[in-house]
DNA sequence: TTGTAAGCGTTATCAA
DNA sequence: TTGATAACGCTTACAA
């Protein structure tokens, strides 16, 4: 059906090896060839069958990202860090959602025959299938999951930042704290988060969960939890998509945030700006997470590096609104 | 390097042509030979080669999708919805965002080799580069764009909706609007947009161009319009983002909203909830957006369908606070 | 400078 | 029920 090397070949009156050579410049062709070539693939509107490249040339030229979900503005940021950077690198992207799938498994081996090598969130790959990977050889990036030998890590940093914005509402005169959307499984970065969060804060603050990390969960988990006999005075939530609900859910309460409630977010997404009071969060470079990524992935796909390499990216605290009163902030 | 269904065939004893027909159950296989087969498979953990697979089938099992960039939840809600789709019907899913792209053409046309069909959003290809992949006879869902012969359209309702809108904001007793973000491309979704609303607004409303359909752009803009002589009543927004900057730039001109300025939206994305005042908007269904195109472009593969289809699917004017008061919602 | 032919890893037809 | 073998569309030694 398509135009296929030979009918080129056969028009242009010389062989396939010919075509093939005037077309990708390898090899010599007398200009008198390359222009009959050239002349017979506008003709014919030739375009060579990417299948047929990549099974002669042993690669596809296609990187694989894998990932929980692509609602929410975190995956999506550093789908686009990646997507730029990799076709930057002439490799298209093909992208996987976990969410809902009944057969992970099967979906990530899959991607993984389409492609030169991987990204996945350190969420979406149960262990023994990442060792499975690991095993093929397949060059693989991971975010936010533990360093690991044979494959490269990478994560913005958590801890330390959790620290900087405990104590900076320790700051502001809290006393009371919950952590809303504690960790479900070990070694993710909301684990990392709790960890520097309960390392400044003691038993002053209170993990808890919500069923997911989104608007909904963060406003039911908030709703319940603000009902409650003791209200903690400064909710630190684990993203911003928890805090946002935890927002809607103090609006719902008649309670001020921050006067009768502070709230801080993870992340800062668009939304986190225009909340009202706007979100005081801390700043992860998504995009760039994704960026490094895919050139990350380029090295290992192109055998530049021996070892695996683990990075972690540095985060910003946000000051705005929610989290209390600035005085310095507003001279007048 | 990886196991080829050669090394299978020789280990179990067979040839390669019952190795193919044992892994997918087409022809006839005694159970005996079959499970020496399985055996050798497990053994030698092979996987079929994809590129092999596709070569020998004629299809490559992938979608591709094209859109301007994955910034701002517009894409990325649709992309989610398409991704769903497409991997319930057993489709892996190419991106490509053309942002920034110096070489489009090529970018699309590269894609288009790696993939079954695809689907486009209207302001990413040119018309004569559409023209081609018509003519190659690719399966094409354009998203937003005029209907036409050869490929299958898809888009939200946006006239109506906009009159919807413009009635409402009558109804407020505005009597001067400016149409914020005006359209560049004809045939878009924002030129509906405007073409609703001048259609009931007449010469009370004035559009105003923005440089994109940002935060950012619609911040500038507006900050300029509002600084103005005779500033409008209200501020009809192309899209949330152009909104959310405009209530920004009130915000900074001390202009309260709604009541010095009411201020509209275009989407209802995560944020318009979120902003304080909640903004009034007009919400699509962007993940059955993609969902539906998804699905349109299995057909269109399948060769289920012989003409192509034109689908518009129906808004919701979602009315929150941005717009002014609604004294019935509030019976206090 | 050009052509022949051997892969690359499957599927599927046709005999046996 | 099985096995040769011809596609599928390209790249690239190796010869000429």
């Amino acid at each position: 059906m398509d135009v296929t090397i030979y009918q080129v070949a056969e028009r242009a009156g010389v062989s396939i090896a010919t075509v093939s050579r005037a077309l990708r410049g390898t090899g010599p062709v007398s200009a008198k060839t390359r222009e009959k070539v050239l002349k017979a693939v506008q003709e014919l509107r030739f375009t060579p069958s990417r299948l047929g490249v990549s099974l002669a040339e042993g690669r596809h030229a296609a990187n694989g990202i894998v990932f929980p979900n692509l609602s929410g503005p975190y995956y999506t940021e550093v789908l686009l860090g990646y997507e730029e950077v990799a076709s930057e690198l002439g490799r298209s992207v093909v992208i996987l959602s976990t969410k809902g799938r009944p057969n992970v498994r099967e979906a990530i081996k899959e991607l993984a025959g389409r492609v030169d090598g991987l990204v996945v969130f350190g969420s979406t790959a149960p262990d023994d299938l990442v060792a499975e990977l690991v095993a093929t050889g397949m060059p693989l990036v991971f975010i936010s999951r533990e360093p690991m030998s044979g494959a490269d890590t990478l994560r913005s940093e958590n801890v330390e930042s959790a620290r900087r914005l405990a104590c900076h509402l320790q700051g502001h005169g809290y006393a009371r704290f919950a952590f809303l959307g504690a960790p479900h499984q070990p070694g993710d970065d909301i684990s990392q988060r709790w960890e520097g969060v309960s390392a400044v804060l003691k038993d002053a603050v209170e993990p808890v969960l919500t069923a997911e990390y989104t608007v909904d969960s963060g406003y039911e988990a908030a709703l319940k939890l603000l009902r409650g006999r003791t209200r903690p005075q400064a909710l630190i939530c684990s993203d911003d998509e928890v805090a946002l609900g935890a927002l809607l859910a103090a609006e719902e309460l008649g309670l001020a945030v921050p006067d009768d409630l502070a709230v801080t977010g993870w992340d800062d997404i668009m939304a986190a700006r225009h909340a009202r009071p706007a979100l005081t969060t801390i700043r992860q470079p998504m995009r760039e997470l994704g960026a490094r990524a895919a050139r990350a992935l380029d090295e290992l796909i192109g055998g530049v590096r021996a070892t695996s390499a683990h990075q972690t990216l540095a985060t910003e605290l946000v000051i705005r609104k929610s989290c209390g009163e600035h005085p310095q902030e507003d001279p007048k």
